[in-house]
RNA sequence: GCACAGGUGGCCGAGCGGUUAAUGGCAGCAGACUGUAAAUCUGCCACUCUUCGAGUUACGGAGGUUCGAAUCCUCCCCUGUGCACCA
C-alpha cells in the first residue's frame, strides 16, 4: 500500500458531509483547523470510533454512527474502527441504572468478528484500521493505572449524569465502572486520535480523551457526536434489550416490516439519519406529504425499501416490499413467508384420533411463547390459517396441510410437515 | 464490624397472617378502527394438562412457627445510609 500523499477536497465540501446529522461537534474550530491541516500536509486525520463487543449483533442505532464513519473515509481520512474488548470487561455504564455483568474473553472474542463482519457492510474493508485495546490497555501495569488515575477526581466522574443519579438515588457504583472513562480516554492517547466518534450519550467520556491527551502533550481530539435515535416505539432509544431494534442481520422481510410499524414522526428522522439524501431533499418530501401531494405511507414505503435495498440488495427489497402489501395491505398470505418446520411426532402435538392440537403446533412455529397463550389468543381471534380465521382447538391435517400459511396477529409462518 | 432502611411478577410499585397468581401504573400481545402506523376503544398479560375444570411453581435464599405466610421468627446472601480516632 502507498503512503504517497493524499489529496483532499476543499474545507467546505468536507465540512458539509461531515456536518450532516451531527448533533454536536466539540470544538469545531480545533477541527476545521486540523482538517485545514490535514489539506495542506496531505496526511489525513485519523478518527476514532470505539464499540464494546458487549452485543453481538448491530442495529441501525448504531449504523448513524458508522455511517458518519463512511463519510470521513469517503473524504480520504484513516477511520480507526475501535474494538474495546478491555473495556468490554468492565462494560460501558453510560446510561445505565444497573452495573453490567462481565462477559467471558470468549464471548468477547466472538461478538469482535461478528462485529467486524457487520461493519463492514458500511465501511471499507481495505482502508479501515481495526484495533483492540488490549493492545494497550493490557499492558498498564498498577503504577500506570494509579498515574492515570490521579488524573481525575471522585467530583468530577461524579457529575456524570448516571453516576449521579445512581448516587442520588443510592444505587450501587461499583468501582470498576469508574475506570471505563479512563479507560477510553487513555485509547485516545495511545491511537493519537484527531477526532473521536460517539453518541450524544457519549459526551464525558468522548471528553475524556482530551484530558489525557492534554496530560501526555498531544494534541487534543475534537469530538463529534451524533444523535441516538429511536426504536420502532419511538420513545425510546433503539436497543436490543428494550426490543425495539432492527437488526441489520434481520432477514429483508422482518427488517421491512418493522420499518413500516415505525410513526410518520419518526419516520422523517430516520430519512436523515439512516440514509444518504441530503436535508435540502429531505424537506421536499416532507413538504410534499403536508401538502398531500405525497402519502404519507408511501414515503415510508419509500425510506423501507431504501433500508433494506442497503442491507440485502434491490432484489430482496423489493421481493420484501411486495409481500408486505400482500401480507398486510391486502391482509393476503405472502409468497415469501418463513418456513418452519415441524415434526409430527412432536410430544403432545397430534390428539388421539390424529388431529393437530392448534395452541401446541402455535408454540412450536414461533409464533406464541407458551400453550397458555396460544389458548388466549384464538380465543380471541388472533389466528387464522391460510388466511381464513380459525379459533378451534384442533385442526385436521387435510385442513393444514404442507405449506399451510399460520398467522397469529401481525406474524405469519409457512408451515412444513417434517415426518 | 455495629446500627438502621430495603430486596415483590419485564420495569416501577401496593399488599404486611386468611377469599384470589397477588391492587395499580408502564411496557408487551391480540381484536376493532386505520394508511401498515399513530391516537382511541375492548380483551389478554406465570407454567402445564384431558382448559366453562384441574394441577404445579412464584414475592432475595434456606429453614421454622401456624389449620393457613409475600406477610411472624431464625440464619444466610445482596444493596443503600449512618457510625467507626477524639467517646
Amino acid at each position: 500500500m502507498t503512503t504517497s500523499a493524499v489529496t483532499f477536497p476543499s474545507l467546505e465540501e468536507q465540512l458539509d458531509l461531515i456536518t450532516k446529522g451531527a448533533a454536536e461537534i466539540l470544538p469545531l474550530e480545533a477541527l476545521k483547523e486540523r482538517i485545514t491541516k490535514s489539506i495542506a500536509s496531505g496526511v489525513p486525520m485519523r478518527i476514532k470510533a470505539g464499540f464494546d463487543p458487549t452485543a453481538p449483533d448491530l442495529h441501525l442505532g448504531h449504523t448513524v454512527l458508522i455511517r458518519k464513519l463512511r463519510h470521513f473515509q469517503q473524504l480520504g481520512h484513516t477511520v480507526i474502527f475501535l474494538i474495546g474488548d478491555s473495556t468490554a470487561l468492565i462494560g460501558d455504564p453510560t446510561g445505565r441504572n444497573v452495573t453490567r455483568k462481565p462477559l467471558t474473553p470468549e464471548q468477547i472474542a466472538a461478538n469482535a468478528e461478528t462485529y467486524k463482519e457487520q461493519v463492514f457492510k458500511i465501511l471499507d474493508p481495505e482502508t479501515t484500521e481495526v484495533r483492540y485495546n488490549s493492545e494497550w490497555l493490557d499492558k498498564l501495569g498498577y503504577a500506570d493505572m494509579v498515574k492515570l488515575m490521579a488524573q481525575f477526581t471522585v467530583s468530577q466522574m461524579l457529575e456524570r449524569e448516571d453516576f449521579h443519579k445512581r448516587f442520588q438515588e443510592e444505587q450501587p457504583i461499583s468501582l470498576h465502572e469508574l475506570l471505563y472513562p479512563v479507560a477510553q480516554g487513555y485509547d485516545s492517547v495511545a491511537l493519537h486520535a484527531d477526532v473521536e466518534l460517539g453518541g450524544t450519550d457519549q459526551k464525558f467520556n468522548l471528553m475524556r480523551g482530551r484530558d489525557l491527551q492534554k496530560h501526555f502533550a498531544q494534541p487534543q481530539q475534537s469530538i463529534l457526536m451524533m444523535p441516538i435515535i429511536e426504536g420502532l416505539d419511538g420513545v425510546q432509544k433503539m436497543s436490543k434489550s428494550l426490543g425495539n431494534a432492527i437488526g441489520i442481520k434481520e432477514p429483508p422481510a422482518e427488517m421491512y416490516g418493522k420499518l413500516m410499524s415505525i410513526s410518520d414522526e419518526l419516520m422523517w428522522k430516520y430519512w436523515v439519519y439512516l440514509t444518504d439524501l441530503r436535508a435540502s431533499e429531505i424537506d421536499a418530501m416532507k413538504a410534499e406529504v403536508a401538502a398531500g401531494t405525497l402519502h404519507p405511507m408511501l414515503a415510508k414505503k419509500n425510506l423501507a425499501r431504501m433500508i433494506t435495498a442497503g442491507f440485502h440488495g434491490e432484489e430482496l427489497a423489493e421481493v420484501a416490499a411486495e409481500g408486505w402489501a400482500t401480507q398486510f395491505q391486502q391482509r393476503g398470505v405472502s409468497e415469501d413467508l418463513p418456513v418452519v418446520q415441524v415434526t409430527s411426532d412432536a410430544e403432545g402435538l397430534l390428539t388421539e384420533s390424529g388431529e393437530v392440537k392448534m395452541a401446541k403446533l402455535l408454540v412450536l412455529a414461533g409464533l406464541a411463547g407458551s400453550t397458555g397463550e396460544a389458548t388466549r389468543k384464538l380465543a380471541e381471534n388472533a389466528v387464522s390459517v391460510d388466511g381464513e380465521k380459525f379459533a378451534g382447538k384442533v385442526i385436521g391435517r387435510d385442513v393444514l396441510g404442507d405449506g399451510s400459511a399460520l398467522r397469529l396477529g401481525k406474524k405469519s409462518v409457512r408451515v412444513e410437515w417434517v415426518g
